[in-house]
DNA sequence: ATATAACTTGAATGAGCATTCAAGAATGTG
DNA sequence: CACATTCTTGAATGCTCATTCAAGTTATAT
């Protein structure tokens, strides 16, 4: 046996900043050749195809996203004050226009949907998967007496989520830091009232 | 002289119903052909190539979208029912899955963003400039005293703007009707309160 | 040390793409 | 009716792309 030689992890943050700089289809094999220092014969052997390599790469950023979360909802008191320096996550790359600004599931999915149903539903599903996530933590309040029952967790939740794909369609139309942080805030007011 | 023999209104018509479908880079000129019944020939003399077919259509659909909306206006009395009417316009194609579902500026937006800087601001100016139409209706609803001049009517459209397109790419991960209509409900109650 | 299995390499392949253009058809004018 | 102008046609062009594969390279076990 011998085992291969690249760390998979690494190649994964490359390949899925690769997608979400340049988008599916635009993130040439050639560019991901490039970005993961790997040959195309590597790529085809470790995921099978470009699809195999998006996949994985879902997987990885999906994990990542999940522990980043978590440890910001640890480090903070109150879910207001946890969920407030999320958004501020989401919303300075986009303020500054950099790679990272784009979702790679959001902007994926867009990308593949009505044409992809096997990559539409993977993304759908992770999307989903991170509400639940959103959820569990507003339950916690709602537990703590930080919120009010009504709506439910799950409600709050959704709209939350409404909000953040709409901040990020919006910072594509205008990267004006103070508008995104009322949007921030106003949408904050509006899932924790 | 000799006049061209296709309507233009209906060929840009049937583009944008492809360049929704498909995404801009994916409506091949194959499926255009095909869509607008135009030969190859025929699209790059009247358009010049692909990307000038995607700015007429462009304009073209910012025309439609924008008479659409008067008229929405003009037959309600009250913002309120105006702006719901609105949002059960967009939700329904959307809940019912349809090839309309898309919105061909923020979807192309999200294909051309950060790589062809000409088209994403094309873009971005038409999205802004449905901001303020939205803005205009809004302030005519503070003069009404239909709503209270404060939050002022920019910072209202602005919100509403980002729900539409928080609710368009939910809608992606989940296509619940009764989960849509009540973001839109939400939504709206937020930006008129 | 040698064999063998596994990984790496990158040029080659063929399909699909946007775009061009020369030949043909239709229109309006004198 | 004939000419000039303009539009239409669709095969041909050259490019980029995802994917393959046979040859080369390395690691491990005996």
């Amino acid at each position: 046996m011998r085992s291969a030689e690249f760390d998979k992890e690494h190649v994964l943050r490359q390949a899925m900043t690769a997608f979400m700089q340049y988008g599916y289809s635009k993130a040439s094999m050639q560019k991901l050749t490039q970005a993961t220092g790997l040959h195309p014969g590597s790529i085809y052997c470790a995921f099978k195809n470009k699809q195999g390599l998006l996949l994985a790469s879902v997987e990885q950023y999906q994990k990542d996203k999940n522990d980043q979360f978590e440890s910001l909802v640890a480090e903070h008191n109150d879910v207001k004050s946890a969920l407030s320096a999320f958004l501020k996550n989401i919303t300075h790359p986009c303020a500054n226009n950099e790679a990272t600004k784009f979702c790679l599931l959001t902007r994926t999915l867009s990308e593949v949907d009505g044409q992809d149903k096997e990559v539409s539903k993977v993304l759908a599903n992770n999307l989903n998967a991170f509400e639940n996530s959103l959820a569990n933590v507003l339950d916690k309040a709602i537990d703590n007496g930080e919120i009010s029952s009504t709506p439910d967790a799950k409600s709050r939740a959704q709209f939350l989520v409404m909000g953040i794909y709409g901040i990020r369609t919006y910072s594509s139309t205008s990267d004006n830091q103070a508008t995104l942080s009322r949007l921030c805030s106003q949408l904050l007011d509006n899932v924790l009232n």
